[in-house]
DNA sequence: TTTTAGCACTTAGCTGTTCTGAGTGCTAAC
DNA sequence: GTTAGCACTCAGAACAGCTAAGTGCTAAAA
């Protein structure tokens, strides 16, 4: 536990260090901070602020940067968020003045502008579909042999994917398995459905039709892919302008990881593991996590500023910053406040569209 | 134009420059080259090539490197596509073994495919939408007042897109207009339908509707994304593969031009400007475009191999590969050859499926 | 007990020098 | 026309010296 003129000495180290990116010395700590102390004071307290393991040097003369468990403390006790100027403001309303279509072009177009806004990469995931309700299903014959199979659900979500109709099937049977989906699975949780669709489905399909196989394995598909997260990235080139020069290698790696949707999950701290009491999710809509807490070797040098947000009825998104341990955490943790604001009112007014009964 | 001998120099200095990344000595050649010549007699013919301009030294001593000239006079006199080895073959069937529901999605699997194959970044084009004629129009409710659009193509392309229906229009007007859309335009080209969207078809409307304006802009919006070329981009992150260290900028750049999509089709030689006879679309399947020619100063160190493939009654689709000058053209073009063979072979098995009547 | 001035010490990074290896251009002989 | 030989050039590595920034420690002052 620092005393308080070691915290004040500390919030400076990462204040200045953010600024310039070099190092910071006794002296430059000496002009800079609020309280005049001498800088072989201070090079006292920072004797103990590194025996805490807070600071660090990168050799033996050379100034101080704040360790991981630096900014850890930083952020848990001395940051506070810095206001958005105005200007920000007025340029998050214009770049979400669009009409969207989809919920998802939305969630698109949150992460492209909040990359934009930061010059950080960023990371999308749309509300939740944990109680996303299944509202109907349609098969569109197109021409000779081919289908549209139409998913929507309650968010007002829509998957369409095309489909060669199987030859097994007739298309009298495949009206029938239509309805029977429809009359059995509208109205209940996406998840449910899924379960069902592993074991009661078929022996009630089996029952009317000749051979359902087809059918199942189309509907499975696009129920899949309605079900499945859609992670949209914004300004992965950002990830380009801080990175040294000479690990090309791990940038290579670290682009090959943020295109694998696999990752992304566990990376913003979805399904967590049950009893993992290591990595326990941070509290608060806002969290940030830095270094080994993204469990990723690769992200050993990366922070991850994660904010979630709730849309009543619909569930929880995420939106995240991926950057540099050292970010302006004051100034980025007060944007995403405002950020999950206009978003939020953003998806209301997509919403109300539809479900005026809400 | 160089003598056979200067020729062969040339030649064997771009293999060993492709192998060894290191520019060529007169001694090093005089082991590798197939007759024997001493050193000097070397060194004079490469005061030759260069004064030519086909070979070029970084300082006044050290050995030589292609020239872009060179290059270009490889490409077009020396090189020769080597064979692929069968283990590559069966590689490219074995990643193409799948089924495929959309021709889309067989594009981009072939980008995949090709920049996994070569570490190099790919681009890919579908058969061009040309001679495309629109097969169909729908519109389907979907809940509260929501509806999806579809429209399909003569090619099993099928663009499906969400839409708020506008409330200035009665769902008995929309049917009506869907009706005299498919009655209309039906069989005749995209682009025709296109032109026919700005003069007659809101003419027609005006008659039968009370406010077309809604339905004019979700039809338009929907055909403009069924027309829009999709370009897929594969194996971005292998940019850095070959980018020196201390250019991250353009890097960065470049990795922005490929986000894109209105600088493609340029970059592949689509839409030639008219009289432009300094640029002259390449001839042969196969062409190669080095430095200035790509007409983009970020690319003055890149070369991009790209491949023209025609599959009957769609048109022709384009396949490339983006990577720096000197690439292993001699294999990079076997592989093209017989990759396009591949894939053009995919996508009759795509369309046999429908279009038995072809 | 805490703070400060002073000083010896450390180190990265810059500068300049030297040395070496690879390669060239040229000349004269073959 | 070809080759051997030689002087010359240049990048890059290795090394030393210097400077600027910063540290830790000690002893005196507050």
């Amino acid at each position: 536990m620092p005393t308080k003129r070691q915290a004040l000495i500390l919030a400076e180290i990462v204040r200045i260090y953010n600024e310039t990116g070099q190092p910071v010395g006794s002296k430059t700590l000496m002009n800079q901070l609020p309280i005049r102390i001498s800088s072989a004071t201070i090079r006292n307290e920072m004797a103990v602020l590194e025996e805490d393991g807070l600071i660090m040097k990168n050799h033996t003369s050379s100034g101080r940067i704040p360790s991981t468990a630096g900014y850890r403390y930083y952020l848990d006790h001395l940051l506070q968020p810095s206001v958005v100027s105005p200007q920000t403001f007025s340029t998050i309303a214009q770049d979400f003045d669009h009409e969207f279509h989809e919920i998802d072009d939305i969630v698109k177009q949150s992460a492209n502008i909040l990359s934009n806004l930061t010059n950080y990469t960023s990371i999308s995931l749309g509300p939740e579909t944990a109680n996303v309700t299944l509202t109907g299903f349609r098969l569109i014959p197109l021409g000779d042999d081919q289908v549209i199979a139409i998913l929507a659900t309650s968010m007002g979500s829509v998957e369409s994917r095309v489909y060669r109709i199987p030859t097994s099937i007739s298309s009298d049977d495949l009206e029938k398995a239509v309805r029977i989906i429809n009359d059995r699975l509208v109205g209940l949780p996406i998840n449910q459905v899924k379960s069902l669709l592993k074991a009661e489905i078929p022996r009630v399909l089996t029952r009317y039709l000749h051979s359902p196989d087809g059918f199942l394995d189309l509907f499975g598909d696009v129920l899949r892919h309605a079900a499945a997260e859609h992670f949209y990235i914004g300004g992965r080139s950002n990830l380009l302008n801080f990175a040294q020069s000479d690990d090309l290698d791990r940038l290579k790696s670290l682009y090959q990881l943020l295109d694998k949707e696999s990752v992304l999950p566990s990376l913003l701290n979805l399904r967590q593991p049950e009893n993992s009491s290591a990595t326990k999710p941070p509290s608060g809509p806002i969290s940030v996590r830095l270094g080994d807490e993204l469990d990723n070797s690769l992200l050993a040098d990366y922070g991850l500023i994660t904010a979630r947000y709730h849309v009543a009825h619909q569930g929880e998104g995420i939106i995240a910053i991926l950057g540099p341990t050292s970010m302006p955490y004051s100034q980025l943790i007060g944007l995403m406040q405002l950020f999950t604001d206009e978003l939020v009112k953003k998806m209301y007014e997509y919403y109300d569209q539809f479900h005026d009964d809400s």
